[in-house]
DNA sequence: GCTCTTGATTAGAGCGCTTCAACACTTTAT
DNA sequence: ATAAAGTGTTGAAGCGCTCTAATCAAGAGC
């Protein structure tokens, strides 16, 4: 047991006539154990007929050899690779990386690995990630937050189930076979209006997220909000996007305006911390001269100092949600495509408040009024 | 070109003789373009010594087909997976997202791909993050933020070309091949000390960062930081975490004490998040009453609400880096062991400042100076 | 007319594994 | 005793691809 040649060889081995090249195989495996290939595997995979005395053998060779299973070799000859694709719209958004981490319990539960890849808001990088992972013979495909289309996916979900997380293909007729999770993104826009609205808010202003796979749907769900309140003559949207960056500009334009909005509804919590930070900067006080509302609920709208009032999605059970639609395809043999729509709730924290008192008059400039809430070195 | 039979499969065919199982494979396509297997073969990796007609006669072909080379059995053919595996301590922390992105740069540009497993703080799933990653035949593995240790590593890093990426493995003796490319943690650490010591502040309390991989170095630069300054008398250090909870506790025990800090130096950027949270509701005020500094420079500490005083770690950098480490060994057989070691930047906004007039007295209560910055509903 | 090149194509072995059918041995039923 | 029914083990045929060496066609050179 303790002869040369024994335990892992390794690429810094020492000797000089160097190991067959490669790490070992079943074979390798197989050889030193005595025993034939097939035996090895059958220790591998935990087979119960194998006597006790065979598999001690097998696996004290494996284990001297530092043998590792080849997974490439395995799910070719298998036929299937267990692993479950995940394409993801942008991973700095934590947002979506809570949805992955949905999806990677679910998977894991279920015994299978997930592979993901980084879309970073490209729609070129996510298609070329779909391909990517079809070819890598994933069993399912997530795609969350992805801005892919019908035309894109119509060939993909033919070959493997797939399922969109927290975006959808827009027009749900005609869909090909693609399940979706999301949450209700024109439900959650009217809980925000409502809520603005009941505080007495009626210029409200919703910046939106310009491309961005779910923008239609808050842009929408804002719009119908302010009709049924019989706002439906202030309604205002403009074009942002999905950072804080997006939020800059538009800020700006807004508050040169003469008529200022008292309210603004952000596309999501990254959006609404830059249009905190540049209210901030313009001296303009939340929620006392402008409330403001995000979407998402991610953690930082949870941090004390920013207290962003938002709107939830329940996004580890959206990745929960979104196995089990895979799974349901794989292995109960589903075939229509089903969509989950999950409730989307109003959370209210400190950016909203009660308009300013003069905030009626159609004059009114905000710039000014007060100093950033912190001093910048 | 347009009779039954043309086209892509797909599962949901209406046909009633079902295809022969499964996707086209490579034989399919030489059958239909009336070419050998190996042909095929050459088309598809774009090989210049094909003549044009055979080439389109099989474009053609795999186009109609709806042919996708399975990657599974590329990757064992040619016995190369062009793969980089990539660990994540945890996929939350912006911090770490963005080392991937720069890993996920690099390889794109040298043709490689990379797969991201999620440890999720979790050394056991990190373990078998690794070991599946072995597995799945990666060429090169990059470690970002792992807490895994020598023994952990020794014989995967045997096997394949190993870099650790903002952590590494603790005591650099006798270390087994694997690289690494870090921030000098201890410096960064050095230079919040200073800064602070210059604002004026004597009562510095440090807020680590428990068991995480960084956080020893930075605990070490903190206390030597205290000594250089003639502070070491002072120097104190509470257990914290990586993450904003973590934060919670320790600060509901710091301002019970009689004598208080006036300055915390956080292990993270979302641990100073949390102690920020945490002064505000017991209505202490940042600077003016307590200076607050973080580290990581991630995009949350750049908020203009939070404006959180910290330091930077060039983390496209270090992703980047991390790659070329791993191509180093990959291409020109490197062998030795290299460590990168980046310099930290501290980033001064707006939480730090002169410690309060009245703080150098033996008792200082803090409890109740003022009422938080944003009312909660 | 012959060999020599050169270039395009293909047969076939093999990558590391699974799996099915066959096989040698028991053990039990008849 | 012999057939039937297990047990444990193995040989060999793939899985879909790559790649070397062999084959073939067609000019070029003598």
């Amino acid at each position: 047991m303790n002869g040369p040649g024994d335990g892992p060889p390794g690429r810094s081995a020492g000797g000089a006539a160097a190991q067959p090249r490669g790490r070992p195989t079943m074979e390798d495996v197989a050889e030193r154990a005595d025993v034939s290939r097939a035996l090895v595997s059958l220790v591998i995979n935990g087979s119960p007929k194998v006597s006790e005395q065979k598999r001690r053998r097998v696996l004290e060779a494996a284990r001297a050899l530092g043998y590792r299973p080849n997974l490439m070799a395995r799910s070719l000859a298998q036929q299937r690779t267990r692993i479950i694709g995940v394409l993801v719209n942008d991973l700095r958004n934590p947002f979506f990386a809570e949805v992955v981490e949905g999806v990677e319990t679910a998977a894991e539960s279920d015994e299978f690995g997930i592979v993901v890849l980084n879309g970073r808001r490209d729609r070129g990088r996510e298609l070329a990630a779909v391909e990517t992972l079809v070819q890598l013979q994933v069993e399912g495909l997530a795609l969350v937050g992805t801005q892919l289309d019908r035309d894109d996916l119509a060939e993909v979900a033919d070959i493997v189930p797939t399922v969109m997380v927290a975006s959808d293909l827009v027009g749900s007729l005609d869909r090909p076979g693609v399940d979706a999770i999301v949450t209700d993104g024109r439900r959650g826009a009217e809980l925000v209006v409502e809520h603005l609205v009941a505080l007495g808010h009626e210029r409200i202003l919703h910046i939106d997220g310009a491309g961005n796979a779910s923008a239609a749907e808050r842009r929408q769900g804002y719009l119908r909000g302010m009709e049924a309140a019989g706002l439906g003559g202030l309604a205002d949207v403009r074009t942002g996007g999905d950072d804080e960056a997006a939020a800059f500009a538009v800020i700006d334009e807004v508050l040169a305006e003469p008529t200022a909005p008292t309210a603004i509804f952000a596309f999501n919590d990254l959006l609404a911390a830059g249009v905190l930070d540049r209210l901030d900067d313009a001296g303009v006080s939340v929620p006392a001269d402008m409330s403001l509302v995000g979407f998402d609920n991610t953690f930082i709208a949870a941090l004390h100092h920013l207290a962003l009032t938002t709107v939830n999605q329940p996004r580890l059970t959206m990745g929960e949600m979104a196995v089990a639609a895979l799974l349901e395809r794989l292995n109960d043999g589903r075939d229509e495509p089903v969509r989950h729509t999950l409730e989307p709730e109003l959370v209210v924290r400190g950016t909203t408040g009660p308009p300013p008192p003069g905030a009626a008059g159609p004059d009114r400039s905000l710039v000014g009024t007060r100093s950033p809430s912190r001093a910048r070195i």
